[in-house]
DNA sequence: GTCTATATTGCGATAGAC
DNA sequence: GTCTATCGCAATATAGAC
């Protein structure tokens, strides 16, 4: 079993995507993670450290990830957009650990921290597409078709109407290879 | 002075936006409209009946807004793109409806009516789209670049490193130019 | 149509046993 | 390191005056 830290963290990361700030109070989380309130308050002393643990998992995860994304066989473009896809999440939980933040992104002073802790993986990630694509406006495109997917995690909203999502990286992939040759060569 | 249901669902999208559910309350929704919480309930009697108010606005705004687009004299290309930028909305205020849904789009049966109204504006969005860009696959890509720009507002993340928005889509004008011209003949 | 007052529940956090 | 018990406060919602 992980360690009560690392459970409590993953409860507090299912909560938040799956009932938002409002239900994921301290009782919750303790009873998803299966300690008690006093237990889940020895790891982390108030809800404004549990949300800091998270953050710093972001923190952490986005690195691993941007690794996994440079050591890629199909490359960070195709790793990037396939991870975005709803159902298709990063092996080490990126997806998760992003989405969870973004819940609690809000005006306060801890949001202003989950906000910088999102800003770092957006450079993170964009920073591993500029190695495939060398032209910076192509690699933020890329990055805005990925985090568009990501958005469809939250709405839920259909993959739409007949095309899929390997039409869009074909298409993609089109778009990119003329351009990349240009940048590079 | 606008009618004190407006101000209230007006209220309520600022704190859902600014402090995300927990910060909703309905204390704090009738606070910030000026309303007292009886007066709240007279018009929205529970916290369900106000999240279905907001709801039934973003359907409203999203077929508004799908309006404008195809009437804009840019195109509903950028049109959709350009108000989807932080800080440039769009005039109806369906972006900041739309921000305000997320936040309660979860896994709840309030959140689930979220989501499929977030999905109907996704619809509204794409069908305008089409309208100008044919090629199915291109048109869903136009799409997935504005909601990676929308998806910043939420983190904040500044627009990246010395690529502007005219950049973004001068670029996308090039892809889609000859792909539509080859689509519509 | 809008208000005050209040019942009731659930929250974050503390104290202290084991 | 994990637990139970409890305090103080804020939340939703109701009742009823104006």
């Amino acid at each position: 079993m992980a360690s009560a830290r690392d459970r409590v963290l993953d409860a507090y990361e299912t909560l938040l995507i799956e009932q938002g700030s409002a239900g994921a109070t301290l009782d919750a989380v303790a009873a998803a993670a299966e300690v008690s309130k006093g237990g889940l308050l020895y790891h982390f002393s108030s809800k404004d450290a549990l949300a800091k643990g998270l953050f710093e998992r972001l923190r952490e995860r986005s690195e691993a990830d941007a690794g996994l994304m440079r050591r890629s066989p199909e490359g960070p473009v195709a790793y990037y957009l396939l991870t975005s896809v709803p159902g298709n999440e990063s092996p080490i939980g990126l997806t998760r650990t992003y989405l969870a933040t973004l819940r609690i992104a809000d005006a306060s002073p801890t949001g202003a921290a989950a906000r910088a802790a999102l800003a770092g993986v957006d450079a993170d990630g964009l920073a591993a597409l500029v190695e495939e694509i060398p032209d910076p406006v192509l690699a933020w495109l890329v990055q805005l078709v990925g985090d568009g997917l990501y958005l469809r995690t939250l709405t839920g909203a259909p993959l739409t109407g007949g095309v899929s999502v390997d039409d869009l990286l074909d298409r993609l992939r089109q778009i990119i290879g003329p351009a990349r040759s240009a940048a590079t060569g």
